[in-house]
RNA sequence: GGAGAGAUGGAUGAGUGGCUGAAGUCAACGGUUUGCUAAACCGUCGUAGUGUUUAGGCGCUACCGCGGGUUCGAAUCCCGCUCUCUCCGCCA
């Protein structure tokens, strides 16, 4: 959420920024409603200063046991003024919280303008060439080593749920663990292990709701969410809170199973692991300064590359366009791993700064070493995500008589060299 | 699931209709004193909205878990909700 006095003074931009990031608000008729609410309560507030004033002119009255009805009677009818004034305000702020909460994230000023995926800038790569050999693909070389079950997953779950099976499992978990201890020994995160199932304030928090509201598992007798990120708890974890600036940065690396409705999304990324509707993923979540916001993007981005390097996948890092940038980011790093399979490259992290829209959203605060109340920025990256990572790591360590290579980063964790 | 108790500022903890944005204590910050530390003493010390001001500031309004209601006036009375704690039951 932007900051209403922010939109005020800079409507030309937040409407710009709004369509760079193909998003449509009504920001002419927040400014409108703006001025009318100011303007309320300016009217309001001389109505209850003088209620308030005259109420003390009652009190002295009635100790002095003199008649007070003539006054009393003119009070009552500011009071009623104050509450049909009271009401129209509430109205008006909720129709401008409508809009408001509508309006995207601003970009940073490093973020290139454009419509849509294809005109994301390339930052880096470690791809030395895109491979053109065949493989085979993460379903049929996860059925022949029956690592992965996704029949059987469809069966006890429904389509887009699956198994791992052994040495699948064990990949599996050896990767989060490498990932868990890779931030916490060498990047300095703090371990976290958040709930699964967060409350509705939480979503509004980091902003999945209103927006992607669909997308979620809802618990409707409890009114709690399956979250699809671990940034949710780990970003809520400060909502309403006030941080010290002797504590920023703070970073938590948290792994959980992420859930995913993906509603309307089938037959797109649909084969096997690339569209799941669970998954499981580690976390990284920041809490800095607002100076310090872009170097810890830099940071962040560099630590999730790390585990890439780790697991010797190739991948490039992409500087995502105006258009393809999330509502809630000011800038988004993705990384990607090429899927010789899929012939295309496979998000397998996203690296954001929310500045200080989530925050805002959120109200997590610092005090500064001045005394003065600020709202954090917020950053968060995948670190990783394991399902897509399982599909290239299933491609890319396949061996030409179809086993699994093992990468020595993993084998302490896996205990074995091969799969098959 | 059943019964009860509670929710006030950074923390404790007063406050049962008007002079309470809120006592006292502690913590924190600034100062005095002091070989140093401590103690003592003095002072400061909530957040947000809105208006005004070149600035520092100043004015007004709101906020005592959340939402309603009663009243000229609510931290205080009434109703609903949420959360926390204790006891009993059930269960991993």
């Amino acid at each position: 959420m932007l900051d209403m006095k922010f939109v005020r003074e800079n409507a030309d931009a937040v409407l710009a920024n709004t369509a760079n990031k193909n998003e449509r608000a009504d920001v002419a008729r927040l400014i409108e409603s703006d001025a009318e609410r100011r303007r309320l309560i300016a009217e309001t507030d001389v109505l209850k200063n003088k209620r308030n004033v005259t109420s003390e002119e009652i009190a002295t009255l009635k100790k002095a046991k003199e008649d007070a009805t003539a006054k009393i009677e003119e009070m009552r009818a500011v009071g009623d003024a104050i509450k049909a004034n009271d009401e129209q305000l509430r109205g008006l702020e909720e129709e401008m919280q409508t809009i408001l909460m509508r309006i995207p994230n601003m970009l940073h000023k490093s973020v290139p303008v454009g419509r849509d995926a294809s005109q994301n800038v390339e930052i880096r790569s470690t791809v030395e060439k895109i491979p053109q050999e065949w493989r085979k693909n993460h379903v049929e070389i996860s059925k022949q080593l029956n690592i992965l079950d996704f029949e059987r997953g469809a069966k006890v779950s429904g389509s887009g749920f699956g198994f791992y099976v052994g040495k699948g499992a064990t990949l599996e978990r050896a990767m989060l663990n490498l990932f868990l201890d890779t931030h916490i020994a060498q990047h300095g995160y703090q371990e976290m292990m958040p709930p699964f199932a967060v409350n509705r304030a939480s979503m509004v928090g980091t902003g999945q709701i209103p927006k992607m509201e669909d997308d979620m598992y809802r618990c409707a007798d409890d009114d709690l969410y399956l979250i699809p990120t671990a940034e949710v708890p780990l970003t809520n974890f400060y909502r309403d809170d006030v941080l010290n600036e002797k504590d920023l940065p703070v970073k938590f690396a948290g792994y959980s199973a992420c859930f995913r409705r993906e509603a309307g999304s089938y037959g797109k990324d649909s084969r096997g692991f690339l569209r799941v509707h669970e998954f499981n993923k580690v976390e990284l979540v920041k809490f800095t300064k607002p100076e310090d916001s872009y170097n810890e993007l830099e940071t962040l981005t560099n630590d999730v590359e790390n585990l890439l390097r780790l697991l010797e996948l190739p991948y490039r890092v992409i500087l995502l366009c105006s258009g393809d940038t999330s509502f809630n980011s000011a800038k988004t790093y993705d990384l990607e791993v090429w899927s010789p399979a899929e012939q295309k490259y496979l998000e397998v992290s996203s690296c954001s700064n929310f500045e200080s829209f989530q925050a805002r959203r959120a109200n997590i605060k610092y005090r500064n070493n001045e005394g003065k109340l600020e709202f954090v920025h917020t950053l968060n990256g995948s670190g990783l995500a394991t399902s897509r990572i399982m599909v290239a790591m299933l491609e890319h360590h396949q061996t030409e008589d179809g086993r699994i290579r093992i990468p020595d980063a993993l084998r302490p964790y896996t205990k074995f060299d091969y799969i098959g």
